[in-house]
RNA sequence: CGAGCCGUAGCGCAGUUUGGUAGCGCGUCUGCCUUGGGCGCAGAAGGUCGCGAGUUCAAAUCUCGCCGGCUCGACCA
């Protein structure tokens, strides 16, 4: 054993610099470590809640960008409700509040006051609110009372609303952006004057979720509706995109709910329909949260840290300039100063990292942590040959291919014009590669599953997604839970699985019939 | 919320058993030297030891309470 003290041997970091767990030895080790070291988020004072850094903020004004984009595109408006919600509105739907009452932040005074002996502050119980309020967990009940004001007559309809905004979830146990006590997300809300249009507009904004997570998170999703028991607390029907994470478990990654007339006739939210009668409108809300960058974490990275789909890259190309002296520094700063003109221009962003007194490989390691696509070196012998070396950050692993060849694969010495005409189709290929990836992963651990033997096998195996049939009860369900640490993630829409998932067959458990499979697996 | 572990400089940790001057590595700053995968040398700065109370001549160290983190469970649109 060598003495902690001593200096490490081998191809350590000369220093204590601090190294990503690999995710072989500790996967949520490697997790947190990605999040801390590519400065995405840090613990705060408060518990559970974090600090979104630059750089993670980075991304998800990215992930804004485009999802508000899509919402626009599919006739939605932005707008803003309180964030503080009467503590009565929650409970007049029964469900909505038995399904948030244990994770609420109260609000219920509205003043402090110097304690007498001068040390601080206390609440004045002198300011005691008249109806305590609730930290919005969702906008349900404060939107509809809204809505009520807003809607007569067939003609106030549809209202296509969504609402950028943070809300609270008291969670008992939390993990930095997986689940927060405090996150932000996107929380769209409409009305409908039929069930029709309502449960249109579900499957609606499903699709545009998938859209987005596939085509620009490059993470792929299964569409499906939940259970009963897993349903949105006030929903009739809820649908999930779920995604499969590097260690097989299931990332329930954004949802949409069909409401029916729940909140409408709790809010007394009624419209004369072209008819002339009074009828309850009908109601989705669909929401993503900033748990998708936990997803787009675990969905991509390596052990060389962050993995970042070039379409929610900030920064797409690094130079790093090389050099020894000031002729050499003032040759080499001209070329950076071209090429990173030359990629602007191509509308990639680029970042020039002039830090003095850094090494050129620590540099590396710096953006590689960071996941940017591509970098580019630029030294004295480049400039002079007229060359660039361009190095990806991702290539997509061949059978039997070891690290340095793998390394090798990434870095290539490229003509000034073919480096700079590669860029383009290099963010592409990353972009299409990261998904394929993810997809054949995802079906390499997805299995059809007929019987309770194979289950135990298959999760005993370390698991996946277990397509199987069920005709179970909500106890049944709890049960599996409770012996394998698996639920239903949901009742996949079909064409989703593998050959043959679509066809009925016998729940594995009771051996009654079943019209369709649901995929099963541990989650987060 | 239950069990276990943990909280000492920006980060990682030693010191706590047996109370007695606040330590190490990395990072940071200054200068020199370097720069194609985590350079080197010299010097310097940096601390309410998570917070509060108690025991004591004396507390990072012992006692009690609280706060926060990690792992596992319970819980969880």
């Amino acid at each position: 054993m060598a003495n902690p003290s001593s200096k490490s041997s081998g191809k350590a970091p000369a220093g204590g610099t601090t190294r990503i767990t690999p995710r072989a030895t500790d996967y949520s080790k490697w997790y947190l470590d990605i999040v801390e070291q590519a400065q995405l988020a840090d613990h705060s004072a408060v518990r559970g809640c974090m600090v979104i850094r630059p750089y993670g903020y980075s991304i998800w004004e990215k992930m804004q960008r485009e999802l508000d984009q899509r919402f626009k595109d599919t006739g939605h408006q932005n707008a803003y409700f309180p964030l503080f919600i009467p503590v009565s509105f929650l409970s007049r739907e029964a469900r909505h509040v038995e399904g948030f009452a244990k994770e609420c932040a109260v609000v219920t005074h509205h003043r402090l006051r110097a304690k007498t002996d001068k040390s601080g502050v206390e609440v004045d119980p002198e300011s005691r609110l008249e109806e305590p309020l609730i930290v919005r967990p969702t906008s349900e009940t404060i939107i509809w009372s809204a809505y009520k004001q807003w809607i007569q007559s067939y003609r106030d309809l549809p209202i296509l609303i969504n609402q950028w905004a943070n809300v609270v979830r008291w969670e008992m146990r939390t993990r930095l952006f997986l689940r927060t006590a405090e996150f932000l997300w996107q929380e769209g809300h409409t009305a409908h004057a039929t069930e029709a249009e309502a449960l249109e507009e579900t499957r609606r904004m499903l699709e545009v979720y998938r859209d987005f997570a596939e085509n620009i998170m490059a993470m792929p999703v299964l569409r499906g509706e939940k259970t009963p028991g897993e349903r949105f607390a006030g929903a009739l029907e809820t649908f999930s995109i779920e995604g499969m994470m590097q260690d097989r478990k299931a990332l329930q990654a954004g949802t949409s709910h069909y409401l029916g007339q729940n909140f409408a006739r709790a809010f007394d939210v009624q419209f004369l329909n072209a008819q002339g009668q009074l009828e309850h409108v009908y109601a989705s809300s669909w929401g993503v949260s900033t748990r998708l960058i936990g997803g787009l974490i675990m969905t991509h990275s390596d052990d060389a840290g962050l993995i970042l789909p070039p379409k929610l890259a900030g920064i797409h190309a690094v130079i790093v300039p090389i050099y020894k002296t000031d002729e050499e520094k003032t040759k080499v700063y001209a070329e950076c100063e071209k090429v990173m003109a030359e990629i602007k221009a191509q509308g990639h962003g680029v970042h020039w990292d002039k830090r003095e007194g850094l090494s050129p490989g620590s540099k590396y390691y710096d953006w590689e942590i960071r996941g940017v696509p591509l970098r580019i070196e630029i030294g004295p012998r480049d400039v002079d040959s007229g060359k660039l070396v361009l190095v990806r950050r991702f290539v997509l692993e061949q059978p039997g291919e070891n690290e340095k060849a793998l390394r090798m694969r990434k870095k290539q010495i490229l003509s000034r014009q073919e480096a700079l005409a590669s860029i383009t189709p290099a963010l592409a290929e990353m972009q299409q590669q990261l998904f394929q990836r993810a997809l054949a992963f995802r079906q390499k651990n997805s299995r059809l599953i007929n019987s309770m033997g194979e289950y135990d096998e298959f999760f005993k195996q370390g698991g996946g997604f277990a397509w199987v049939h069920w005709a179970g009860t909500q106890e049944d369900e709890e049960t599996m839970a409770k012996q394998h640490q698996t639920s239903i993630r949901n009742i996949p829409l079909p064409g989703q699985g593998p050959e043959g998932s679509d066809a009925p067959g016998v729940c594995i458990l009771t051996g009654k019939p079943s019209a369709r499979r649901v995929v099963m697996s541990q989650s987060y």
